[in-house]
DNA sequence: CAAAAACTTTACTCATCAGTAAAGTTTTTG
DNA sequence: CAAAAACTTTACTGATGAGTAAAGTTTTTG
């Protein structure tokens, strides 16, 4: 005797297996080439019962995707530190993870490949992955700026560099190389010299800023 | 009594048409989506027509996708400059100005969405633009370091750093948000001010070179 | 345990689209 | 200029897949 009865449960937990049957069935094959057959497979259950859950196929991609999907913030659960420097190198090696990750890799293909039939769908995830994670970092670009540690005219500019600098080749060549992906060695190195670059164009102090880092590379 | 039978001048020019057809309409529509009706009617012929000169549709999208597409070389085409300030601003302007065109875009997008189903598709994209404007870009960053012009221990990160700092987070929000371009005052400031970061970071006299810039920039 | 709700299955409809057969048209060549 | 060759079109075939109807099965709950 449930308090939630045991129904509304399985149909829950029913949902969040399709969401995530979608999820993988869409990133792999494209919206077209996806079928609602093959993702009900997925889910283990038959096709109407996955219209019982979803009008459409349609809705049903559209449902996965304005699923929460905050993977790209969690760039920012890590420690606050008091060094820049410190603080820096761990954004970029999060958002580095994150970023690399062969699901959201196929999940970023998709949307981009789709973003021309489904604008929506693009632009809900442009606002609440990258442009929340710049507006975050613009806030940090601008706190630094306040104490000293950073030097700059526009944050925003700032913000996109820093961004730009730590993964924008590699990343793009995986995206179009989905069998390719760099090693976390090499994508270790891209990171720690996108930040170096970073703080050699943007430190108050470089010289200071680089020795800092140098320490924090070495354990 | 042409030397070049018209039959055979025809054949070229209408498989011309058709290639241009296809990637105007798989880029609309995706693989997928787009239909060989459809790829027909957009070259003014019949689908029986199309199928003489191309097996599948299969076949079709990889001999338009191999076709030879070397525009972003095209970067390259700029008269040599003794100034290497005056040099990286117009490969970075030349840079922009492809990258950001919507059918490039689209190009890019229709790419990266099959890249899990076309893997030499993918491969054949990556080797023949950003591989080959990356090794241009190495070789041009050795000769800058080797004149003292610049300073750095490894020409393919600088390279990349300079390709990372032009346009990564606006070409980001484009292939996300394809109604959204920026306007062409948008682009310049971010190409601008990519040139300048890299300056500051990679210039071994990078105050001189800033002003250089900033000369440039003011006519 | 019985009624009901949810789920599954079988077995469809209808539309779309890759690919083709065969008839019709144009171009070449003897 | 006429017959052959090459090309194009109209009108199909067959497969696939979105979406559904209706009958049968399991699970839940009173």
């Amino acid at each position: 005797m449930t308090r939630v009865s045991r129904r509304a449960s399985n149909r829950r937990e029913k949902q969040q297996r399709i969401l995530t049957a979608a999820i993988q069935v869409f990133a792999e094959m494209g919206y077209s080439a996806a079928t609602m057959e093959r993702i009900a497979e997925a889910a283990h259950l038959s096709k109407p019962t996955l219209y019982q859950y979803f009008d459409s196929k349609d809705a049903l991609f559209k449902a996965m995707m304005s699923a929460p999907r905050d993977r790209m913030m969690e760039v920012f659960d890590t420690p606050e530190s008091t060094n820049h420097v410190a603080q820096l190198l761990s954004f970029a090696r999060a958002y580095a993870d994150i970023v690399m990750r062969p699901e959201y890799l196929s999940l970023a293909r998709l949307i981009i490949g789709e973003a021309q039939r489904f604008p929506d769908v693009g632009r809900a995830y442009q606002a609440s992955g990258p442009d929340r994670v710049l507006d975050r970092l613009i806030t940090f670009m601008e706190a630094q700026k306040a104490c000293g540690a950073l030097q700059f005219d526009d944050a925003e500019l700032a913000a996109q560099d820093f961004w730009g600098l730590i993964l924008s080749a590699p990343r793009n060549r995986a995206l179009h190389e989905p069998d390719n992906l760099p090693s976390a060695a090499q994508t270790a190195r891209y990171v720690e010299n996108g930040v170096r670059v970073f703080l050699k164009a943007y430190g108050v102090n470089s010289a200071q800023d680089l020795e800092d880092l140098a320490k924090l590379l070495n354990r």
